[in-house]
DNA sequence: CTGAAAGCGCTTACAG
DNA sequence: CTGAAAGCGCTTACAG
């Protein structure tokens, strides 16, 4: 039964109703290996009895590193990222590390006060799946000797590991599947900035795969100003302005939420989504699924990503100097739903 | 220009830098105003030039105390407990604390071990959206000192805060919306297990909403065996055998999952949602919004639920004696979408 | 306002 | 396998 002290239990209360040195509970906490099997349980059942909980603090102060690894993703609402975490945390458990998990709601100064929070907390590595470039931030926890891992950015050949999916194939899939669907003139919608890697290179993968049909599709694109779902009903606008016979009759938005955007407003100027126009995003964000029609989309596995992140920053952890960096990319795969299911063909 | 020595800064290089002792150091980093602003710009500068990162280990060990705040939720899935996080931080923020947060992935095992790393890392206080009765965790918090507040749960007057949706008026809300759509023939469909609270309440809300009407309004339930969306297709099921005069026309599933899974089933069964039939869920959980039409629902403030529960704790802890336990309700709200738009009124 | 010193609770070589 | 002791990096009374 526990003491009735009105003191929390320390490790030396440990030691002294087992009987045993301090350093011998230590080691049963820490390297039980080295400590004979009676002895062991004999602590363990004081630890029990007492209801001992070691402080976490002073044990990383005195081992000089902590057991947590920190994730600090852009945003929670973003369910990829959730995913992410999710992943990330099943490989941490399975090697007895905790993942402490910090979202930055798509702020940057928000990311930095994480990364620094994570820095003093010390932890023995950092996920970090930044908004933009992010060098200086990583650079401090580097200095400290935490290994940093990037998911979902790629700083390009350099001083750290990377996660990323493949942007291209993005593409390519969503315009597979429209051109498969029948559609034979395909719309691309991207945000105005170009600095955006993913955005050029779904574009890029779009192509290819319009490129493929040697001629048989058409291909244009429409700039907005961002990705919301704001310009995606601008984006609706101009398009449903033309005439059925020339406008788009397949779309890809650059992401789910532009498309909501997108569909919900051309739904409203009558045009019909899908038998018209099937239209798609990328990401299978969940938050951006309340549209008039279940959206096609392009997914990641999230879940992948977070797992692949987390074991390379375990191998850069276990072995600092020997480790090489990687840059591990994981495939996309299409989700159909129902906007882009019931296209009707045309019949030329 | 930061230091190039091979080992980070510690407080006492700082203190060596700026010709200070490591008590004035401290002092600039926790009681500014104890120090003069000379000193305090000298230290400060050494500190920058330094690139000086306070160990938070050590801090919170030798101020017996952290500055964080531990968030256990039962499911980052779950966008409820996103923004109970968003709110929650928020205002720990504002108070100069961090957030911890955790997602327990509807595992209690995992839960546990959530709790318990809180514990272990001596947080000032817990916030834990529990699965279900959770006291014995609890307990283990408060013998150390740390006060916890419930989120999303109602533990019945007692030893913890908690804050909470008002559940029966969530039924309410989604009753009297249904009714004022011109449904004259209501449904229920909740879950088997009756120990669940919310389930119960909500049910109850909505008999208060029929009640109203004084006879206009049939009411009836269906009980399936959990809240999923099979769950749900499984109760389409039965309600569609029977013949389009003497079925419901308008039902209230207890989660958004379970009206997901109604809706898609009673479509493919070729009954017209909302014409024939208006459906709606309750939550507003976005990842449940996927089905064929957009879903009406109820939603909760959760946001709201986050900070409110991050202000009684930081009450608590700013006064542990002085505190007196409080039960915050929050009001639901109703979110109108397409699923009970364009509902055909029976013109009897 | 500033400094010297004790101490936070644990871990880890080091001897036995 | 076990114990005594130094030390992890900071904070906080306590004197000056």
């Amino acid at each position: 039964m526990p003491r009735e002290s009105d003191t929390p239990p320390k490790l030396r209360d440990v030691a002294l109703h087992a009987g045993v040195s301090m350093g011998t509970v230590s080691h049963v906490l820490n390297h039980p290996g080295k400590v004979s099997q009676k002895t062991r349980d004999r602590v363990r059942a004081s630890i029990e009895a007492l209801g001992f909980v070691r402080d976490a603090n002073a044990s990383s102060l005195a081992a000089g590193g902590s057991r947590s690894i920190g994730l600090v993703v852009i945003d929670l609402a973003n369910s990829m990222f959730v995913d992410v975490a999710l992943g990330a945390q099943q490989t941490a458990r399975e090697r007895g590390l905790n993942l402490l998990l910090a979202g930055s709601q798509d702020d940057f100064e928000l990311q930095a006060a994480n990364v620094d929070f994570f820095d003093e907390a010390r932890v023995a590595g950092l996920l970090l799946a930044p908004m933009r470039d992010s060098s200086e931030q990583i650079q401090k926890l580097r200095k400290r000797g935490s290994p940093v891992v990037l998911v979902n950015y790629d700083p390009g050949p350099g001083d750290d590991c990377c996660v990323v999916v493949d942007n291209e194939q993005v593409g390519y899939l969503a315009g597979r599947h429209l051109i498969d669907e029948g559609c034979d003139r395909l719309l691309f919608v991207g945000g105005a900035d170009p600095s955006l890697q993913p955005v050029a290179l779904r574009r890029e993968g779009l192509r290819r795969a319009v490129r493929e049909t040697q001629g048989a599709v058409r291909f244009e694109e429409l700039r907005v100003a961002d990705l919301t779902e704001a310009s995606g009903a601008v984006a609706a606008g101009r398009i449903a302005a033309r005439g059925p016979d020339t406008r788009p009759n397949g779309v890809v938005a650059v992401t789910d939420t532009l498309a909501a955007g997108f569909i919900a407003q051309m739904t409203s100027l009558g045009v019909d989504v899908p038998g018209e126009m099937a239209v798609m995003g990328c990401d299978d964000n969940s938050t951006a699924a309340v549209t008039s029609v279940t959206l096609t989309t392009v997914a990641m596995h999230g879940q992948r990503m977070g797992a692949a992140a987390m074991s390379l920053l375990l191998e850069e952890i276990g072995d600092p100097d020997g480790h090489l960096h990687q840059r591990v990319v994981v495939e996309p795969h299409l989700v159909r739903r129902l906007s882009t299911t019931g296209f009707r063909r045309p019949t030329a």
